[in-house]
DNA sequence: ATCCTCCCCTAC
DNA sequence: TAAGGTAGGGGAGGAT
């Protein structure tokens, strides 16, 4: 029962002005409020301008709309592509590529020419502020052959038919995401873990001390790119901060950062991994060693009692007894992760601060940070949340809310020192601190935490033991990163006639033998279940889960811990009522599948099953190479940023070389200050909340020249038109599409395996009629799409645009938008959707249908999935009516009764 | 159906 | 102060 829609009649070109209930409040409430308003100046600078508002700009829209009714002009929350009043301007400060393609181009206008045409007090000439540049010549003078089909595209660069803005002005979303803080620590939102009574042995020999701790500023750089154009760089340093630009930035950037020195020793170890497979016959000398230890362990236990220190703290043993049973030719992997990995290095020359909690982190406690002018906390911490929370909005159906938790990072606001945890101890967690949480935060939760800082040569070479230590027992090693690797240990079990267990003991033996450090092993049937197994071992110990219990084990596991969910993932879980993968299990295949997509929804169905197909990999072939910086951007002006992002190509290509891989696509992404956020961040230098755009072109010729890559890259940026004083990250990535060796179904490609597809318990359920559905709709989609139309019908609109991605925006606002649906809008929609079934665009009909069942949720208020129910119905019985047969629709969630049977396989097409 | 681009998410 | 990188899976939506 929104505003009734009752008179007004000015949008009366569409003929649907039925939409009455929540639109049209929208429309009357923000709109008309102007029109009985103080806008006496009909005579204003903005006579004859109406402008659409996408995306979040500054000035807000909401003040761009006072501006606009306050100076003659109109202002649209949506835009009107024709009519008498049809829109004349879009405003944006950021415009997605994706969108922007259906934008006419010569309209898209900076909100600046809003207010300085009003400082000015005429209006200036719009084509001074168009967003995008008024040709797009530029992509022609890329010397490759990027632009055919990139760029403009297909599509005649002057006019696109159609037009579309995406989106309403209230809740941002439409433009691009950001995100920005940290990625989430890792643990991410848990809670504490047990708390440890690691620290075992004492025994360590370190090798590589790290009485070094005065880091400074090291020389020339490790990977230095390969000289060649080194660019000019004018360097206009007027801050004394360093920032990009800055003669040493860039190498002491990387040589500083944690999240580069992991990346890059993650690389490091796959290709060590890769190269071992075709390394002559080192004999295993570590299973001599294995064996001889587990003899020796024999005869201790022998002497006690047991058979092993099976039950002490292990639940891995099975009741049913059959231990050592498994080693027959069931599959076992085995996960090996060093605990507190960076903490642990750090300790073995640190004895007098074991067992008490301690971070790996650049702060050095000290006073706190001194604020700076311009930097707002607060501010900053409500930009984000106001991201996040507008990209949700929308789906649950008005019904079930509840936000997500907080990234652990924020615990407490931002206070404190914004520097990174990388690793903490367990005795620190047992207080609340997590890897990846801010040190403001961790104090606040731990005062007593100490801090130790980084020796990233030290992780290198304790990484380098563990991967020698595992490699000598079996080379079906996958790496994982630097701290933690998968190994199939299937044939080594057998050739061996060790228990999985006992393995399992030995290489944390050894590891802590070759390492001092301490590591965790899990073992499973599968990869999914040995990393699920090591959670359970941490700190300091092993688990193992055979696939006797597999599934039982898999019940009580959240589902936030599967590989794979994160944060956002488990809140469209949590909303669908899965917190637990017992209650995951209880969701159909069809219904996660239709929420999170075909691949990612058949996954967790089998995964909180503990169905996990894949196989250990060695091996597999890269397919990108990618260097980015967001943290230190601050560029003064055109000059600064080209002449960084040069320096940033050097260092790709200095890359690519070492890696032998020539690129046969390249992707710009660029961090742009979000309108609204702080312009001075809370994390200094950092860059605060932020949109992300990207834009990628081909190369004519695989290749890593230089120039052609810098060529490409500035191209590419240009068309990217950020203000460069905006801009606070630059990544550049190469990319090569490997030789198509069967893609589609299988997710792998050629790579090197270790085992077949290792059939885990569970009958593998053959999943035949999941598409069936789906298929049969593309074809009655095909059916019905007849190019040559004589006279069609006019294209259906609604709510005053024909614009297909409009709409569906509008759609999605609309089932947000409370408890139950507004018949009128109901029924402006079935209008809607019948004309366009008259109009035979069944694909676009059918789309919205599809979209809707992927919002709505089986638990949330019924209303919703019954008004889609009847427009499902409506749509059906014209379909059947004008064209014979039935659109097919995948199933929707029944809020009781089941009505929807009938859609499943046969009754697809029966086309005419 | 399949490809492509531009994201989004995840993990360490 | 602070050093918020990097690779890969995958989805949405459009083009073909
Ligand atoms: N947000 C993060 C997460 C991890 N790391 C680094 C430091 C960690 O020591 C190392 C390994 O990550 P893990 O997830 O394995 O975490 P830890 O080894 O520290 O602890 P755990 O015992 O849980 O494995 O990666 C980091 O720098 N920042
Ligand atoms: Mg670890
Ligand atoms: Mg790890």
């Amino acid at each position: 029962m929104a505003g009734r829609g009752c008179g007004k009649r000015r949008y009366g070109e569409t003929g649907f002005e039925a939409w009455g209930g929540y639109m049209e409040a929208k429309k009357s409430k923000l709109e008309n409020q102007f029109d009985n308003m103080p806008d006496k100046n009909k005579e204003g600078i903005f006579k004859n301008i109406s402008i659409f508002v996408n995306g979040l700009t500054e000035p807000p829209a909401a003040e761009l709309k006072q501006l606009m009714h306050h100076n003659g002009g109109t202002y649209h929350h949506y835009y009107r592509s024709r009519g008498e009043r049809a829109t004349t301007h879009i405003i944006a400060s950021n415009l997605p590529h994706a969108k922007l393609k259906q934008h006419q181009r010569k309209l898209v206008v900076r909100p600046e020419w809003i207010t300085e045409s009003l400082s000015a007090g005429r209006l200036l000439d719009y084509r001074q502020y168009l967003l995008l540049p008024p040709e797009n010549p530029l992509l022609s003078c890329m010397g490759s052959a990027s632009t055919s089909k990139a760029g403009g595209g297909a599509h005649a660069p002057s006019e696109v038919a159609e037009i579309g803005a995406g989106a309403e002005p209230d809740y941002d979303d439409d433009d691009e995401e950001c995100e920005s803080f940290p990625p989430d620590s890792s643990s991410d939102d848990d809670e504490v873990d047990q708390e440890g009574d690691p620290e075992p042995i004492a025994d360590n020999d370190d090798e590589c001390d790290d009485s070094a701790e005065a880091t400074e500023t090291a020389g020339p750089s490790t990977a230095a790119p390969s000289a060649a154009s080194s660019a000019p760089a004018p360097p206009t340093d007027r801050s004394p901060v360093k920032r990009a630009g800055q003669p040493n930035f860039l190498q002491e950037f990387y040589q500083k950062s944690r999240l580069h020195h992991i990346s890059e020793m993650k690389a490091l170890f796959r290709d060590y991994v890769a190269r071992l497979q075709d390394a002559p016959d080192d004999g295993y000398p570590e299973r001599a060693r294995l064996l001889a230890w587990s003899r020796q362990r024999d005869q201790s236990a022998d002497q006690t009692s047991e058979r092993d220190g099976d039950d002490e703290e292990d639940m891995e043993r099975e009741p049913a007894g059959e231990d050592s049973l498994t080693t027959g030719d069931a599959t076992v992997i085995a996960h090996v992760d060093m605990d507190c990995f960076f903490v642990s290095v750090g300790l073995r020359s640190r004895p007098e601060l074991r067992g008490r909690p301690v971070a790996v982190t650049h702060s050095r406690g000290g006073a706190e940070p001194a604020v700076r002018p311009g930097e707002d906390r607060a501010a900053e911490a409500d930009a984000y949340r106001a991201r996040r929370s507008g990209k949700s909005a929308g789906e649950g159906g008005g019904g079930s809310g509840a936000g997500g938790k907080e990234p652990s990072w924020m615990a407490g606001g931002l206070h404190g020192s914004m520097a990174e945890i990388a690793s903490c101890s367990y005795e620190a967690r047992a207080a609340g601190v997590k890897n990846g949480m801010f040190m403001g935060a961790a104090l606040k939760l731990c005062p007593d935490l100490q801090t130790i800082p980084y020796d990233f040569a030290a992780y290198r070479e304790v990484a380098l033991a563990m991967y020698d230590t595992v490699c000598g027992l079996t080379r079906r090693v996958q790496a994982v990163s630097c701290d933690e690797l998968f190994a199939d240990c299937s044939e080594l079990l057998r050739q061996t006639d060790v228990s999985p267990l006992r393995l399992a003991e030995y290489i944390r033996h050894a590891v802590r033998r070759e390492t001092g450090c301490p590591a965790s092993v899990g073992l499973g049937p599968n990869i999914l279940l040995a990393r699920l197994a090591t959670s359970r071992a941490k700190p300091d110990g092993q688990f193992h889960v055979p696939a006797g219990r597999a599934a039982e084990f898999m019940l009580d596991q959240r589902v936030r811990d599967l590989p794979g969910v994160g944060r956002t993932t488990a809140e469209q879980l949590h909303r669908l009522g899965a917190d637990s993968c017992r209650q995951l299990q209880r969701l159909e295949l069809a219904q996660l599948q239709r929420h999170l997509g075909p691949r990612t929804g058949r996954q967790l169905h089998e995964f909180c099953r503990g169905i996990d197909t894949r196989a250990v990999t060695p091996h597999a072939p890269r397919r990108s190479v990618s260097a980015e910086v967001n943290y230190g951007i601050r560029f003064g002006g055109a000059a600064e940023m080209a002449s960084f992002v040069n320096e940033l190509c050097a260092e790709l290509q200095s890359r690519m070389t070492a890696a032998a891989f020539l690129a046969d696509s390249v992707t710009v992404k660029v961090m742009v200050r979000a309108a609204g956020a702080p312009t001075e961040t809370a994390k200094f230098m950092g860059h605060g909340v932020c949109d992300t755009l990207s834009r990628s072109g081909r190369l004519a010729t695989p290749t890593d020249r230089l120039e052609t890559l810098r060529r490409e890259v500035a191209a590419l940026l240009a068309a990217l038109h950020v203000a460069p004083s905006e801009v606070r990250g630059l990544g550049l990535q190469a990319g090569r599409t490997l030789a198509t060796a069967a893609r589609g179904k299988p997710p792998a490609a050629a790579s090197v395996t270790t085992a077949p597809p290792p059939p885990p318990q569970q009958p593998a359920q053959t999943s035949a009629v999941v598409y069936s559905a789906e298929e049969a709709a593309r074809l009655v989609g095909g059916v019905d799409r007849p190019v040559e139309r004589p006279s069609l019908p006019p294209v259906p609109t609604f709510c005053g645009t024909a614009d297909l991605s409009c709409i569906r925006r509008l759609v999605v606002e609309w089932l947000g938008s409370g408890p139950h649906p507004e018949r009128e809008d109901e029924a402006a929609l079935a209008v809607y959707l019948s004309a366009l079934v008259d109009a035979r665009l069944l694909e676009p009909a059918r789309g919205l249908l599809v979209l809707m069942g992927r919002r709505l949720t089986a638990d949330g208020p019924p209303q919703w999935l019954e008004a889609l129910q009847r427009l499902t119905d409506t749509v059906q019985r014209r379909v059947g009516v004008i064209h014979g047969g039935t659109l097919s629709l995948p199933p929707l969630p029944r809020p009781r009764a089941n009505v929807t049977t009938a859609t499943s396989a046969a009754a697809a097409v029966t086309a005419i």
